[in-house]
DNA sequence: TTTTCTATTGAGACTAGATATCAAAACATG
DNA sequence: CATGTTTTGATATCTAGTCTCAATAGAAAA
């Protein structure tokens, strides 16, 4: 979970960046920063009835571009969001449960950055994506489910 | 592009799956055989007035599903399907012009597959995706574009 | 502190991409 | 041909988000 620390963090990414700290940003950031694992845009502008539904778009896809928040994408196509650390990773989902953890892995970025000889042009990123079924839905999981 | 004999591929996949044949699948499989790179879902929809909309948006999922398509995912997050090669593989798409390519990289395969070492549950797949300017698009660029 | 100017906001219309509903049509099979 | 199951298409609905634009808030200048 957010730290008090990365709520003065986000104010200044924003303010570093040109951008005001305004009430209904601050509100948005202060919700993201409870939440745990991948959220949806909806249930951010469900939690702030007083925030105009575009103003928390807007505000998450500013955090998304600073760097605050990443965006994945699940299985089946639909976009959450979730919390950022500071450095460039890579997200494992749990299918079952939506929980995702981030992962660093060297090899693999390397691995990628190799392709650019192998790749006819010029190689902007990358994204990469692990499903699991985590520990915790395991055990509930009908047998045979997968 | 498909071939005649991936055409009839297609037929036996559905078949030996217990889907029927139809006129209306047959359809879509044969405009989705025309097409290179990634298309979206509504250019087959506008290609086939004759076809309902519905219809065309679950046999595209049909499609993917029997491994015949598959879709694939922007950076901006927009939809795309492509003709997919008999094996599991990954893309390298285009931004600018939005081609696609299919990759393998055993040694990413073998690194993904090690993490589950690494992760407190079952791994249940991965999805890849390197985005690039191909050669074709780099010349067109504005120097600092990027 | 009042003015000025720009950034931001919220209401609401609109879009893309896709799914749900359901009666009608097409099929395979007896 | 009768029967029961699949599939279809029209239409409504949904999710996720963008666009427009007048009203507002905030920062800076006067």
């Amino acid at each position: 979970m957010m730290t008090l620390t990365d709520e003065t963090r986000i104010d200044n990414v924003l303010e570093e960046l040109g951008y005001r700290v305004t009430g209904p940003r601050r509100k948005v950031a202060r919700l993201v920063s409870t939440k745990e694992g991948t959220f949806s845009a909806e249930s951010i502008n469900d939690g702030l009835p007083t925030v105009g539904r575009a103003t928390v778009y807007r505000t998450l896809k500013l955090l998304s571009e600073t760097g605050i928040l990443c965006k994945i994408t699940l299985p089946d196509g639909s976009p959450r969001y979730s919390l950022d650390g500071a450095w460039h990773h890579h997200h494992v989902i749990c299918s079952p449960c939506g929980k995702i953890e981030e992962f660093r892995k060297p090899v693999l970025e390397r691995l990628l950055r190799e392709m650019a000889s192998e790749v006819d042009g010029k190689i902007l990123g990358h994204r990469v994506e692990v499903y699991i079924t985590c520990a915790d839905c395991l055990p509930g999981m009908a047998p045979g489910d997968n």
